[in-house]
DNA sequence: TTGCTTCATGTAACCGGTTACATCAAGAGC
DNA sequence: GCTCTTGATGTAACCGGTTACATGAAGCAA
């Protein structure tokens, strides 16, 4: 027995579904014991509006897409969290969309938001913005967040990872810290080649050493990288990595080799996923509010959905959360803004 | 400037919609020059099909909604994960849906899933049965997950909470733990009162002195429970709670408090979050695949949706994944079979 | 040529809502 | 009594697709 629809509300309740339809959605034109009517008829029928026709009619879905590269790790966990707060309070919902690093994939899912959704908050860190803008239906309201830089404004969000970089080398560098290894991410990631180039700034400008080893955002890259140190028996005293999750990697590899951290090496990650705290030693990492990150781009493309206009584009810059796996700068070397301990 | 609809494509092509529908999703019965020249023709117009309007007339959105009361932590994030990697390959979006704890908004929720999904994997297990089944859309295919037990059968997947705390006080009484506490779940939790319950049959069979205090599955009440054992100079050689980020807390506070873990005091958590083999000491679990588990539950919806008679009780039964915040025990008492070291 | 089949294409109904506009009754003003 | 206004209610078009059925042309056999 297939659901009730409004034409059988009206049929049992012996109205038109106009009427139907304003008893339900509250308007005011409507003699109250006629409403009062038609409502106990629809809820003795168990009747559910159907949203699908409701948006098709109405032009609007209460629906944002999310289009992330990936679920893998705390750092998504942590947007959608920030996101779904947000929208649940917008009266939104969320539709997720995993692009799996397959770009030609991608595309199809971007097609298939069209209808679907009011506008889409995009992350997409590996994929070049030509690709991008090529398959953004034109008239989808869209929040880029992370993405690789591109002509014209859009109304944008992105973490400052330059500066991010520049920070945890400034304060690795103040901790005593000289021959830097930077693990990177993958190449076509623009975060990862970002924060590679705020690293390489802040070492030349700081007279650092710094070798830089390539990884791809996975713990295992961390490990692997100290093995491939280790192997050379290259001398280091910093290990800087583009993400937590390649920090704790070489974090852990280096406790297994019996290297003290921070005395003979410190490691320091970028993102502060919440498991940075509790691994021992706790990590230094750069951070920013990863839930408020995903909460303003919800709250900007809610605006844009309204009609605002909007083509900022908005930075956060990271700050540096300095805990024990680097050693603490001495009292009053504050050039920088850099914070202690931790937020909570 | 909108976009194109199917009857500008049609006018434009000097076609009816029906030949554009049919060229566009590949209908046989159609002379091939005409489909190739539809398809510029869409093509030059920036063509995209309004998924909300094709939903509406095929009666199918191919889009599947996640009831899940919480997104904070790896658990959540792990679930999601499977779930997403199984639907994007059966070609099914995902629908967010939080509960936010909040039963009333939850149910409001529910129903304007209706028209939206085209069935549901509910995760309800702190709502009562009666609560979710009065608002479960009727016509609406659904999974549970970790639900509360209920009349009658229905597709459903379960942890096996007994068994696993049956298995983690097993463990540690091969451990030679005598005294446990445990640090319960909430209490409206189907999975906390459960684990409780097997907690409390294996103590009661193993002959073992049990404590229990009350936590919400957050970290600090981990660390607040150690603080009450503190205060009250309680005697105790085991801690199990009922989730990991719980046992985490208690280990990071009896770590903090200079207690050695194992061999003051064991700690062990149940979930096997991914940050447990990272912490220091790599934390005892009783273990699931969790996102094999949540892309069971994809699975077992598509074919719900496909018109399969499913009205199975599946079970997971978790496996302890014994690390170093317990003493192994000795090397033949495999009375149970219990898993060393690491999965992976 | 006629009649029948086959196949490409078009027409229009339908999915389930919303809403502009038409209609109609009741009350007000004269 | 008549007109005008006001407000409740109904009718039907519309959102943008899909598809059952109608149509008509081509192919083929007799």
């Amino acid at each position: 027995m297939p659901n009730a629809t409004i034409r059988d509300v009206a049929r049992e309740a012996s109205v038109s579904v106009a009427s139907v339809s304003r008893a339900l959605n509250g308007a005011t034109n409507i003699r109250p014991e006629l409403r009062d009517h038609i409502r106990d008829v629809a809820k003795r029928l168990g009747y559910v509006p159907h949203a699908g026709a409701r948006n098709l009619s109405l032009a609007r879905s209460s629906t944002i897409g999310v289009v992330v590269p990936d679920l893998h790790g705390e750092f998504f966990s942590e947007l959608l969290r920030g996101m779904d707060r947000q929208a649940s309070e917008l009266g939104l919902h969320l539709l997720l969309m995993v692009m799996h690093g397959e770009a030609d994939r991608g595309v199809t899912a971007l097609h298939a938001m069209r209808g679907r959704v009011d506008g889409l908050v995009v992350m997409a860190p590996q994929i070049t913005s030509d690709e991008l803008f090529a398959h953004l239906p034109k008239s989808m309201p869209s929040v880029l967040v992370n993405c690789a830089p591109h002509e014209g404004v859009r109304p944008e969000l992105r973490v400052d990872n330059v500066a991010g970089a520049v920070a945890v080398i400034e304060h690795l560098a103040a901790g005593g810290c000289r021959r830097i290894v930077h693990v990177a991410g993958p190449e076509a990631n623009i975060d990862a080649r970002e924060r590679l180039r705020g690293t390489r700034e802040a070492c030349a400008r700081l007279g650092l050493e710094l070798r830089v080893l390539q990884g791809d955002f996975n713990e295992d890259s961390g490990t692997a990288a100290i093995a491939t140190l280790h192997a050379e028996r290259a001398a280091f005293d910093a290990v800087f990595a583009a993400n937590d999750m390649m920090a704790v990697g070489a974090l852990m590899a280096l406790k297994r080799a019996g290297i003290a951290v921070p005395d003979q090496v410190a490691v320091a990650g970028f993102d502060n996923i919440p498991l940075t705290r509790l691994i021992s030693p706790a990590l230094t990492t750069a951070s920013i509010d990863i839930a408020e990150f995903g909460a303003r781009a919800v709250v900007r493309l809610a605006g844009l959905i309204d009609g605002a206009a909007d083509d900022t584009l908005e930075w956060r810059a990271p700050i540096v959360i300095a805990r024990e796996s680097t050693r603490q700068p001495p009292k009053n070397t504050t050039e920088n803004p850099i914070r202690r301990g931790d937020r909570e």
